[in-house]
RNA sequence: GCCGGGGUGGGGUAGUGGCUAUCCUAAGGGAUUGUGGUUCCCUCGACCCGGGUUCAAUUCUCGGUCCCGGCCCCA
């Protein structure tokens, strides 16, 4: 043990690990991508200011926030859509809308580490910028649910939910904002008895809130925008909202969505559609992602431009289909090259070479290894198969190409081997 | 910020107020001068940090730190 040990909160990742995380990572990118969507980049930091502008002074205390050597406020990231709005808005306002974009990357948030939750985590999202439309939120939806059906995690729950329907009746009852949000995140927590008490306190009448909590208590199919109807007792814009986008979906295929009309999402910038997506294997910090429609460009001095988006919490999924087993094919390389003897050394290493510029992943023993360790060596490290170059070959011309798995060898001209390879493959 | 459980070689562990700190595994080497996953041998390598009690602390105690689970928060 090193006297240095990693930051609280963060994690090293191991070979085995990122081979893992990376064939995920590219699983995602690859769907978006297909919808799509194209990769954008932004910093690691941004000025401490874009964040504040986005959730309020508050959130400081969450970030890894200080004064860099310019005297600047400088916060790492905690998301990454403030950062992709801010270069919409910057750089990106005259490109063709729709915009399309998608990232992944890390990011920081000063908190308590426990189960999901880390300092350094990963997140993979996506934003359709410029269109208001509910063909957005619809591919958007699509693409997060694509998103894990592309990845193989079926055992997962989408939530959709749509403020406009909370916010109706906060105008219906009068309530001032402060009250709202207290509202929102009460509902948010499924907190009903607190709510109850937070009624009392701002004489809101026990019927009225009756029926605040029975409409974010229903749930299901399309039935249950018919129920919320009854609970309102009249139709309101954002259910019929809700009804289309759910037919929307089946067009795309996503039959899985779940109405929820107390998905509420603690974030003032939502404006329509929500929808969070839970892993139930998780435990406590079983939501793997979130998102809706927002505008937020105004905030950061541009136009306001309709958007929507989610983000996946990277670090749960790969919890969560670890823990539903879910299968990762290990990535094999091809072949490694076993020098018999110093004099065959420089063979294998052209060999090694030409294998590498023709694309085949090739290695080499670099101890001076004696054979059988040499293939103990290859074995642990799965190999496909092995080259054996030594005397016999040398004179013969012809390399013994070894599987692994059956212990089967043939002889292969030295000239071939590239060729036998790249069939192979 | 709060509550609970933990920390012994790289990984997994046993154990102890004092003696060479146990075992498994991994890694490196050898048995084996051209054939791996078996076997045998050798080597390497640990009591989280600091204070206190004590003749003596890895062990008891306090504080810190990190890990695990939960609360708060969750963009």
């Amino acid at each position: 043990m090193s006297e240095f040990q990693r930051p609280r909160g963060t994690r090293d990742f191991s070979p085995e690990e990122m081979q893992k995380r990376r064939y995920v990572e590219n699983a995602l990118m690859t769907t978006a991508r297909n919808f799509g969507f194209s990769e954008v980049m932004t910093p690691t930091f941004e000025n401490t200011d874009l964040f504040i502008a986005r959730s309020g002074p508050e959130i400081v205390d969450e970030m890894y926030e200080f004064e860099d050597k310019g005297g600047r406020r400088i916060a790492l990231r905690p998301e990454i859509t403030a950062s992709v709005i801010r270069y919409y808005v910057n750089e990106l306002q005259t490109r063709p809308k729709p915009l399309k974009l998608y990232y992944m990357g890390n990011c920081f948030r000063y908190e308590r580490p426990q189960s999901g939750r880390y300092r350094e985590f990963f997140q993979f999202g996506a934003e359709i910028v410029g269109s208001p439309s509910l063909s957005s939120d619809a591919e958007v939806l699509a693409l997060a649910s694509s998103c894990l059906r592309g990845i193989g995690l079926k055992n997962v729950k989408m939530r959709v939910g749509h403020l406009g329907i909370l916010k109706g009746v906060f105008e219906e009852m009068k309530l001032d904002e402060i009250v709202q949000t207290d509202i929102r995140r009460l509902v948010d927590k499924r907190d009903f008895e607190e709510l109850g008490t937070l009624a009392a306190e701002s004489d809101i009448s026990d019927e009225n809130m009756d029926r605040l909590v029975d409409l974010v208590s229903l749930k299901g199919g399309a039935e249950a925008i018919g129920k919320a109807k009854e609970v309102l007792g009249r139709a309101d814009p954002s259910l019929n909202y809700l009804s289309r986008l759910l037919e929307r979906l089946a067009l795309y295929g996503v039959g899985d969505a779940e109405i929820d009309l107390g998905v509420a999402r603690g974030l003032d910038y939502y404006s329509g559609m929500v929808f969070e997506i839970d892993a139930p294997s998780l435990g406590a910090e079983k939501q793997v992602c979130g998102g809706g429609s927002y505008t937020l460009s105004e905030v950061f001095g541009g136009e306001e431009v309709f958007s929507t988006g989610f983000a996946f919490g990277f670090d749960r999924l790969m919890l969560a289909m670890e823990n539903d087993g879910v299968d990762i094919p290990s990535a094999k390389l091809e072949t490694y090259v076993i020098p018999v003897s110093d004099t065959a050394r420089a063979k294998c290493i052209l060999i090694v070479s030409e294998l590498r510029n023709a694309g085949v992943s090739a290695d080499i023993d670099l101890m001076g290894r004696k054979m059988g360790k040499a293939l103990a060596y290859a074995d642990s490290l799965n190999f496909r198969t092995a080259i054996i170059v030594g005397e016999n070959e040398l004179e013969d011309e012809k390399a013994t190409v070894r599987d692994m798995a059956s212990g089967e060898q043939e002889s292969v001209p030295f000239a071939e081997l590239a060729r036998y390879f790249c069939t192979e493959l």
